[in-house]
DNA sequence: TTGTAGGCGTTATCAG
DNA sequence: CTGATAACGCCTACAA
């Protein structure tokens, strides 16, 4: 593999001007361009930008950590990040967390060893010591997903405690009393807990009481919300309708209604949270909190490079969170709905 | 931020030993490496990994280069990928190419400059400069979601021919004569493709004629699915039964399909391909051709890493896919069905 | 506009 | 088992 030297050997120029070349070449003369040019193809030189990076200490790469990539919601806001690191002539190393802290603290530390010059992260634990060091020793980074709404740390999110209050509130305005929720594990995203504090507070400001009986937590996945469903109808006093935590825990559950014989959503009403792409091309289409991922993504990558020129004061982006109203709620059964007569 | 020069200084040894201690700890005696250990605290030691690969010319790290993350099979494929790179503590830079050929064509010369040791490629197009010029130079690289079953190019894929033909002779065999396809554009994945030949192949031995007017080219998308089921819905003739070339466009088309008050498989029988997560959740759940993404992927990196560590010949590895039965492909209309009464 | 030369943090070779 | 020292490929004053 050639370098810099080859090149301005055959050039007959000095590999300051090959470099200069390479970075502005509006500083070299024309007819040295040409030179070096012709010298460029004849060896086949090809630019080795860790070379670059270890020169000028900027690695030009981020790391980005998520929890899963095979969540759509973190897929489509990695996408984001990454289409505008692209803008910038930035790559983007990713890491899954897993929702394991331990894997998120190894990552960070390898992608910093990597010289990362800065980190997106979707964190599993927002209390740990791999941001507070961050912090401390002034590393750009950026929370994604976060429920931060003040502080030194800078992030990009959504409202949950709102959106569990929204998705609540709709459930209860369409006649609901017996309101179950599906929730992702308190102890591994706080996101979840948020979600649920909302949906609590809706609860208690609509007079209807709180009964623990109808909340179970479950990892996020499919097979989760349906076996979650399944443990909740299965109860002397089923709920009507059930707030999920995520998209998937709404499909989950809808499959595992189903297999139990109900009618969607005549026989339960069903919530989700995220709005990915396939939640409005299910059938009954499901009725969910929208989250702005990719723009999540988008800004957070923004923020960061802003970061990373100039330490500014923390900033924390809410973005807002809506409800979208599709098929997969109705009025409780049992009331005469209008589409009683499937039964 | 300290080096190992500073270490060194502290722990009054030479750099050398510093690096022997890092790298394989067994060569340097016992009362050095605690001397060493006590330095890197106080001085809050960070490795340089960069630095390393400048040094080493390895940066332990990939490439992968897929057409776009949301698309939750290629998100699989990526995980497969990263928990394998991950074994080898490796790192993994993520490229979209959105299916653009000179998208992909930067990302190799962008990945290449910062030295990835080796590239995972979903490839946008075969015939193109940028894989023969990876091989002219010898450059690691594997194919990954592939249709090359021989020659000089490592790649693990699927037979998507035959998932094609398995499809849709799933359908024929149901007594489906008239029967559909939506593909993704030719243009722009020869999975697509060859997938349509599959579909050709199965109707021929079959003995149905061939009908170039219900075959649709579209983008790989739910819109792009549904409003290709619209244009086929629309024909004097239109098709009974219809195979998609994902999963997407089977989900858009069967929202598209419902949208013109169809029953769902009664009046429109759909298939589609990839198994994603959600295909099983959905109602009725999908009845599709499963790729194994997640082991495709890790397939693929464990190839790439001995390809890494010595040029063995060319290996291709075709898994199988497998058709799916589930609920949304049924028997023809007015044949009967046991179905009918929802009419 | 171009050249000279030192430096970036680690590894690797060769002595000791 | 440890130390000295020369790479590795590029950037960047500083000088010319």
């Amino acid at each position: 593999m050639s370098t810099m030297m080859d090149v301005a050997k055959l050039a007959g120029v000095s590999t300051a001007t090959v470099s200069r070349f390479i970075n502005s070449p509006d500083t070299v003369r024309e007819a040295t361009r040409e030179k070096i040019n012709r010298a460029m193809k004849i060896c086949n030189y090809k630019y080795n930008a860790l070379a670059r990076g270890f020169a000028t200490k900027k690695s030009n790469t981020i790391g980005l950590i998520i929890p899963t990539i095979s969540n759509p919601v973190f897929a489509d806001s990695t996408q984001g990040v990454q289409d505008c690191a692209d803008k910038r002539k930035m790559q983007v190393i990713l890491g899954n967390s897993y929702y394991r802290y331990e894997q998120e603290e190894k990552l960070v530390k390898t992608l910093r060893e990597k010289q990362v010059d800065g980190l997106i992260i979707t964190t599993t634990n927002l209390k740990g010591n791999v941001l507070k060091i961050l912090l401390e020793e002034n590393f750009p980074f950026i929370l994604l997903f976060s429920t931060v709404k003040r502080g030194p740390l800078s992030a990009v999110g959504v409202d949950n405690y709102r959106g569990g209050y929204l998705a609540t509130e709709h459930l209860i305005t369409l006649g609901h009393k017996r309101i179950g929720m599906i929730a992702g594990s308190f102890a591994i995203t706080d996101r979840s807990y948020h979600r649920w504090h909302g949906y609590r507070q809706s609860l208690k400001n609509y007079g209807i009481p709180y009964d623990k009986e109808i909340l179970v937590q479950t990892e996020y996945s499919l097979a989760g919300g349906r076996d979650a469903v399944k443990k909740l109808l299965a109860l002397k006093k089923p709920p009507t309708a059930v707030f999920c935590s995520n998209d998937y825990l709404a499909l989950g559950a809808m499959k595992g209604a189903r297999e139990m014989g109900l009618q969607l959503p005549d026989d339960l009403s069903i919530v989700g949270f995220d709005d990915m792409q396939t939640a409005s091309y299910v059938i009954p289409a499901l009725t969910t909190i929208q989250q702005p991922a990719y723009k999540m993504g988008e800004i957070a990558a923004e923020l960061l490079f802003q970061r990373m020129e100039s330490a500014a004061k923390p900033v924390q982006k809410m973005l807002e969170s809506t409800l979208i109203i599709r098929e997969s709620t109705t009025i409780p059964p049992g009331r005469g709905n209008h589409a009683a007569h499937n039964k």
